[in-house]
DNA sequence: GCGACAG
DNA sequence: ATCTTGTCGC
């Protein structure tokens, strides 16, 4: 039995082509009450030529990690990086770490953006279609769209994150907002919060704000971040199971 | 033509 | 993302 695969575009100008053509499936609305699993996803790269994703499985409950999914897939040959394409380049190995969990999460948390892209399909958009699954994605930079208003210093303040097309110095009306900038610990720069799939905009920034946050990135990713690196100069593969 | 530019 | 030591601050 095999997934579906994740296609791969000969070029740029027929993966905008795709992504113009899959962001007519998104969905801005979804039902988070029953997900209390979430996976978070990072990757990691080796300089030789091999990328390597950590899978998080995170309990909302307990407010800890259950296991992660290591998966690494050689470099040569995979869609280079180029801002605006990142799934291309990444959602494979994240795919393949998540096929290392025990059983599926209810919803992802991505290391990248959502809707907060040129074309609406930033890596956590891509992956919750691609499986169906609600999906949030949380960038620690920004790619596309403004703050307009300023983000206050203190830990759990956020500000719309407005389409760039936006009249500039208003702030931005509702159905041009397309994520959020989150100081998600205090004086520290913000992360960009937007829904990825079957999320509204306003849950992706409660489930963000309800995870704990001990440094920039919301500890399931912090934890993803550590055992792709570690992963990585380790030579890890397969499942780690915790407790 | 000149910047901007997830990881 | 990666290359890298010390250093400033809570």
């Amino acid at each position: 039995m095999s997934r579906p695969a994740f296609p791969t575009p000969p070029d740029l100008a027929s993966a905008a082509r795709l992504q113009r053509e899959l962001v007519k499936g998104v969905k801005l609305s979804g039902d988070w009450r029953h997900v209390r699993r979430l996976a978070a996803l990072d990757a990691s790269i080796k300089r030789g030529g091999e990328l390597v994703a950590a899978a998080v499985l995170w309990d909302l409950d307990s407010g800890m990690a259950l296991e992660a999914g290591i998966a690494r897939i050689p470099a040569e040959g995979v869609f280079p990086y180029v801002p605006g394409y990142l799934s291309f380049r990444e959602a494979p190995v994240y795919l393949a770490a998540l096929e290392q969990l025990s059983s599926p999460p209810d919803a992802l948390l991505v290391d990248g953006h959502g809707i907060a892209h040129p074309r609406g399909l930033g890596i956590a958009t891509h992956l919750g279609l691609h499986t169906g699954l609600a999906s949030i994605g949380v960038a620690k930079s920004r790619l596309f769209g403004e703050a307009h208003s300023p983000l206050s210093l203190e830990a759990g303040a956020a500000v719309p994150l407005c389409a760039a097309d936006a009249p500039l110095g208003e702030p931005c009306t509702k159905g041009m907002q397309i994520g959020w900038a989150v100081r998600t610990r205090s004086r520290v720069k913000p992360v960009y919060v937007s829904p990825g799939h079957r999320t509204g905009i306003v849950q992706a920034l409660e489930t963000v704000l309800m995870l704990p946050r001990n440094t920039k990135l919301p500890e399931p990713l912090r934890q993803a971040h550590l055992w792709a690196g570690r992963a990585r100069r380790e030579g890890l593969e397969g499942r780690l199971v915790f407790g």
